[in-house]
DNA sequence: GGATGTACTTTACACCGCAAAGTAACTCCG
DNA sequence: CGGAGTTACTTTGCGGTGTAAAGTACATCC
């Protein structure tokens, strides 16, 4: 059932996949963004910007940018207002993000248990490898 | 205790940071190599281009760069050989691959942890809070 | 023999994380 | 008062990178 009359070259992947976690939303899956989610999903009432900055050990222009982007993505909402006579932003993660880093994370519990059970079998079926394959004809090491 | 004498502007962070996840290195974490990772992780052996990317629904050139990066990263080892008279490549993870990749995989369950102690506690806490945050003297939604 | 398929590699580019620099307002000190 | 330093950010610049598209080389089918 491979479609006929594909025109040009499609290597377009089937979905599918059992390694795929396509559900690994790219906004998410980053270092620095799964830390501030974190911190803000542990803080209903939203952290400032300082707070943030603190607990996930980033620069400020970082952290800047990151919040722009989750705010853009619709995951987080962001208020500026004044504490005194000084600027203070409080970020606080918003119902969708909420749901779609929970999703993330469900998607990234997949992944670990993955591991989990391919480390697992291996142990299991054959004693760690080395040296050649020699079921190949032609062989080279790079 | 904050250093004396930082020449010019300096925003650092100090290290640590509760939600840091330094340990996240940035070649595995990545979608797609995490999924040829696992896969490899599972067969000590070692896979076939075309399997993996079935395994792991890329296309060829993507698979080809990712397993390019991973080969440099000394992660995995590549040999190149014919089954028959069409070529063959086989991927297999190194041992330093492996300890490396469960290092990450332990940093992924600590992120795992962490939100779902947040989730917990922000359930616990306070009522999942909507409206504006009135703690602040000029607010503005952006 | 050319059209199509397999098994890749190479190229091209748009995007992005991050550090450094910039802005603006306040405070401290001599 | 002035300027040096701090806080709380935003903006800019750039080097790195994921991905689609195109390219290569060989084999097979009609």
């Amino acid at each position: 059932m491979t479609s006929r009359a594909r025109k040009r070259r499609d290597t377009t992947p089937e979905p599918g996949g059992r390694f795929a976690y396509g559900r690994l939303e790219r906004v998410i899956h980053e270092k620095a963004r799964l830390g501030i989610l974190t911190s803000l999903l542990g803080a209903p009432e939203g952290l400032l910007f300082t707070e943030l900055k603190e607990l996930c050990a980033l620069t400020d222009g970082n952290l800047s940018r990151h919040i722009q982007v989750l705010q853009e993505a619709g995951l987080v909402e962001v208020w500026k207002g004044f504490r005194g006579n000084r600027p203070q932003t409080l970020c606080r993660i918003t119902a969708e993000g909420r749901t779609r880093f929970e999703q993330y994370l469900e998607e990234l519990e997949r992944v670990v248990a993955d591991a989990a059970r391919a480390a697992e079998h291996a142990r299991s079926t054959a004693p760690p490898r080395t040296g050649s394959p020699r079921w190949l004809d032609g062989l080279s090491p790079a």
